[in-house]
DNA sequence: CCAAAATGCTACGAATTGTAGCGCTACGCT
DNA sequence: AGCGTAGCGCTACAATTCGTAGCATTTTGG
């Protein structure tokens, strides 16, 4: 799989934000829910690239779009995590946990607790 | 802290992974190193964005300038994840690390390995 | 004093992103 | 039936970033 992570701006994020929390959504919709004041055009524009990144797609509703996002935030949070280990760390995951550890990111009871995590789903 | 993470070109990156491999280098070491063919002029008007971005520093060698990275590599590859934490998970490590397991980008025995060295460095 | 080496400064084209205008179409209401 | 409006497509433009590089300037060794 490919799984490209494109780089998103920030208009592009808040408006990703918005398809997240609330279904799918209509142009107008995310236009009214957004922080700052754009034109409709302004969020279709970026609605429509955004369809060309891949991440939302889009059904017809009479006459009006209705998007929905077309990956997870945490698929993409973690593309975008691995796409930076690939180009950082070489692909070492261990590297950028460590980097993450160093920085206080993360501590060990953090670790534990994902750890048990991955236990309970992997059993049953 | 601000800990601004700057996004890097590929000719940034390339540039960044040399600086970090051979200590401080000159900014000819580093075009004769380098996978693509560069000028000299283009090599240093990146060495100087790079240095602007807070990623590399110099010192005055006779005539000549050392670069050194003025980071780590595994800090900023943390510091890069921090972002993406940032952005996508409203500051939840947890999530973006689960969105990581899902992904298969991380097992049981790496988080068990991690662990295990975390508690060695902070012991003695 | 001159040539070579190394630097500073400036610029330009492509790509990305936020911004938006304009025109077309179809649906509902008078 | 005609018309206004909602919703969409298309096109464009300015700012920023990045790779690219040329040219002027400076300094040093012979």
């Amino acid at each position: 799989m490919v799984t490209e992570v494109p780089d998103l701006g920030d208009l592009e994020r808040d408006v990703m934000e918005l398809v997240w929390k609330h279904g799918p959504v209509t142009a107008d919709t995310v236009r009214e829910a957004l922080p700052r004041n754009s034109k409709d055009s302004t969020v279709r524009t970026v609605l429509k690239r955004l369809e060309r990144k891949g991440l939302v797609s889009h059904t017809v509703e009479g006459r009006t779009y209705l998007f929905k996002a077309s990956i997870p935030r945490k698929t993409l949070a973690a593309r975008a995590v691995k796409r930076i280990v690939d180009r950082f760390c070489q692909g070492s995951v261990d590297d950028v946990l460590v980097g993450m550890a160093d920085a206080k990111m993360l501590d060990r009871d953090q670790l534990a607790a994902l750890i048990e995590r991955l236990d309970q789903e992997e059993k049953p």
